[in-house]
DNA sequence: TCGTAGTTACGTACGGCGTACGTAGTGCGC
DNA sequence: GCGCACTACGTACGCCGTACGTAACTACGA
């Protein structure tokens, strides 16, 4: 009963044990997976403090032995699959070893797709987000740049594929349990986008959408955008 | 009671009035601004049918005659506050302009911050959107270059801009509503962090953290970053 | 001219949510 | 071996989005 006022916390410094009390059902790792199974099945909103414990087999209330607040949660089930992150010996070719790793974080996006969601919300530094921090400035040791730089170069890197593929996925992420269909709303919208553009209001625009009439390949755009920052940070130009 | 079967819609091609009827009590200028100011002064999560019903001065329910879903009054939002965008006669130097239109949407969003929070899900093109898409290609007409690479320029802004105003506030957005102070907040994740890098299980993390201890002039990496993107799709190098 | 169909307005109600709180049981540290 | 910190979890409260029913109202087709 003791110690349930609210205090800031981080929850990666709560030790996940300490001595006196039972010991508990499950670990932290058993609920942030249960947790990242349900957004997997059923989308981020799937998501309730209810379903997970009774994914994990447990009272809802007894969740908060493990989690203090749902947003906790979220910071588990980031941290879970940050540890997908496969980290390999730097090749000694920082820009290749980035575009890997662009990649990666990408298809990682592709097959979590609520994570794009919650990276923009969260701000912690998670232990496997420090893992990949780490991992990322050491394929950064060819490249003559300050911390500083490298820092903000990783940063650029992860807005740039993080907001790209949430670009991606925001319509199949929407149409998730949504009644109809993912290409009748598409229809529509574009129904809506070519009569607001034939109106001659927006010619540029109007150009735009008829020149690249065909369907674009978003793996080519992704790729032109990686080398494009990666490109800003090489020395010289 | 007719009509009321879900179909995918956009809710600009609603018309905001038909013929028949009782005319409605308010516009939907009314019911995006009346929301806006809840976000403002609340927070995004203070956006709810019926405080926002309650701000119009109407009953909850009424709320769905102007808008079909929650989802919809969010586009709404965005919309009008996308409208808040001056729009000028571009200057010829396009660099120039592009940057003037990043401080724009970075003001943009320090003014409602739970912008950046609805940018990263809608994916619609609403009547503001387009205006504004146009005026940016306007601005773009000195680049040479293709209409698609244009529009990726301008995504790429987009995504960069909205990334790091999304970082700056998302201490700010995070600590609303809860019992204690940023500071305190902040001050707790420092001591957790260092504690982290202390160990020496990420000696580039460490070093530079160290390096660059002072507080970080957020205006200037925004700088920088604006400059690097704009950089990249400038001719030659 | 007038009936009626399509609207607006809105109260009620349902199923879900996060989580505060109380209680009972458990096992380590003193 | 006592006590306390901990686990487990049922109940309950106040929110949420919104389906649905009803009543008042108005423009159009006959």
């Amino acid at each position: 009963m003791a110690g349930r006022t609210a205090r800031p916390e981080v929850i990666w410094a709560r030790p996940e044990r300490t001595g006196r009390g039972p010991k508990p059902a499950y670990t932290r790792a058993d609920v942030a997976a249960a947790a990242v199974r349900i957004a997997d099945a059923g989308g981020l909103d799937a998501v309730s403090m209810r379903h997970v414990a009774a994914e994990l087999g447990c009272g809802t209330m007894s969740l908060y032995n493990y989690v203090p607040r749902k947003e906790d949660l979220y910071e588990l089930m980031v941290d879970a699959v940050s540890g997908e992150h496969e980290l390999w010996e730097p090749s000694g070719d920082w820009r290749a070893d980035l575009r890997r790793v662009a990649h990666q974080s990408r298809e990682l996006m592709r097959r979590h797709t609520w994570l794009p969601r919650l990276m923009s919300g969260i701000y912690g530094f998670s232990p496997n987000a420090l893992r990949y921090l780490e991992h990322c400035l050491t394929c950064l040791d060819p490249l003559e740049a300050s911390s500083g730089t490298k820092m903000e170069l990783i940063a650029m890197l992860n807005a740039v594929v993080t907001m790209y593929v949430s670009n991606e996925l925001a319509t199949a992420e929407r149409t998730r349990s949504l009644p109809w269909s993912e290409a009748e709303e598409t229809a529509v919208r574009i129904a809506y986008l070519g009569g607001r553009v034939a109106t001659g209001a927006y010619p540029r625009l109007a150009a735009a959408f008829t020149e690249d009439a065909g369907p674009i390949d978003l793996e080519a755009v992704f790729e032109r955008a990686v080398t494009r920052v990666l490109d800003g940070f090489a020395p010289r130009g």
